[in-house]
DNA sequence: TTATGCCCGTGAAATTATTCACAAATATAA
DNA sequence: TTATATTTGTGAATAATTTCACGGGCATAA
């Protein structure tokens, strides 16, 4: 069985919520309760954990706790993932503190640069290794994800490198379409394009995603 | 006439190879070239620049300059865009310089903080402004867009404000979902979720997108 | 001039994603 | 106990997106 990239996304906002939910000592939610933190539709929601074999209890919804675990049985490797840093730039060093407050299952344990400045150095609790030692380390350590924040000039030829030492995951920064073989995952995150994204929509009319289409507050 | 999403991110995307083209000095391009750079086929790339009314010719391709200038056309605000960055913390001041290396369509006008240690400096060539005068200069200089670079726990007050001041398009890079009126524009950058996504999709079996299809070269 | 091979533009088909709408389940209250 | 109001689970309908596939144009070469 195959599950759309949409879904995967959902899930994870799903269990988002859900955590926040569970600190505010709620033990179940309703579909269209978490639609609405959401933004997006109970039918959907309903249809998404049906997708991942989870069951809810009529009129009690879903359980908090129940449904979270199912989501972490499906989203998360159990041997949790280690994940190196390519780049020591402004962008990366933002994006350390930014992982570490997160839950641990995903957790960065090395970076790399090859600026002299940077390498041997510890930044926010995380070594700087040189970028000769990257192709040992991958392999040394067995790491499948890499997360790629360096300029665009340089990151196919990284790409290359991260792949040829196993690699199969990477969450790429750079604004440029990286060429992977099929085994490999590339999610990128285009800061450049959303700007220009929001550019245009910013001035087109009124979309219906990302509202509040209930109860119609403040809704123009 | 209405266009999707998709299709905007796309020609956002077409325009940034176009670009690099240029000054490769390539005068023409051809549809699968593109495709190729981008990652997508042939067929989607025509069908985008039709949407935007562009013609490319038989047997050449399509005009590099004509081409970005047709996507420029309707893509970017002729007026240009002057844009605030919300929070100075380590992803703020990350993102300064990735957006001040870009076009000058969108530009980063100031920056807003709450921290005293931040307010007054100038930081990558930007000026940091109190929290406090946020509204005010929204609306003195008729700002449209801002950047959210805060906690996710801040995030959905100062949308409030903003949207309050007259901003109609976010793009946020705080892990939650804002809830604004329909004549907002809302962009999610949600790292956390894409690094989840990485950890699930780098395990799972081989997808097709993000990859070159063709040339069976090192492809499994 | 005429044949040939490429490439664009696009209607139509296929695929993928979302929403609708309703049966079945169940807590609550009369 | 029985009626009522709510919520889930899901087949079917709808909508959105992508791909197919082919007519038409045009440069090139015989």
């Amino acid at each position: 069985m195959t599950i759309s990239e949409k879904v995967i996304e959902r899930l994870s906002q799903y269990r988002r919520l859900l955590n926040a939910c569970a600190a505010d000592g709620a033990a179940s939610i309703f579909s269209h309760e978490l639609a609405e933190k959401v933004g997006g539709t109970a039918a959907q929601v309903r249809r998404d954990i049906m997708t991942i074999g989870y069951s809810g209890h009529p009129k009690r919804g879903y359980d908090v706790t129940g449904l979270t675990q199912a989501i972490a049985d499906f989203l998360d490797n159990p041997a949790g993932d280690a994940v190196i840093l390519i780049g020591m730039g402004n962008l990366g060093r933002a994006l350390l503190p930014f992982f570490a407050t997160h839950r641990q299952t995903v957790r960065i344990v090395a970076a790399f640069d090859t600026s002299p400045m940077k390498t041997g150095r510890v930044i926010h609790g995380c070594r700087c290794h040189d970028g000769a030692e990257l192709e040992s380390f991958v392999k040394d350590q067995g790491i499948r994800i890499a997360i790629l924040a360096i300029p665009a000039t340089k990151a196919q030829r990284v790409t290359d490198r991260l792949v040829e030492a196993g690699i199969t995951g990477i969450l790429n920064f750079a604004p440029t379409h990286l060429r992977t073989p099929k085994r490999v995952w590339v999610e990128n995150i285009d800061m450049t394009v959303a700007m220009e994204k929001v550019s245009y929509l910013a001035r087109s009319a009124a979309p219906t995603r990302d509202t509040v289409p209930t109860e119609g507050a403040d809704n123009e």
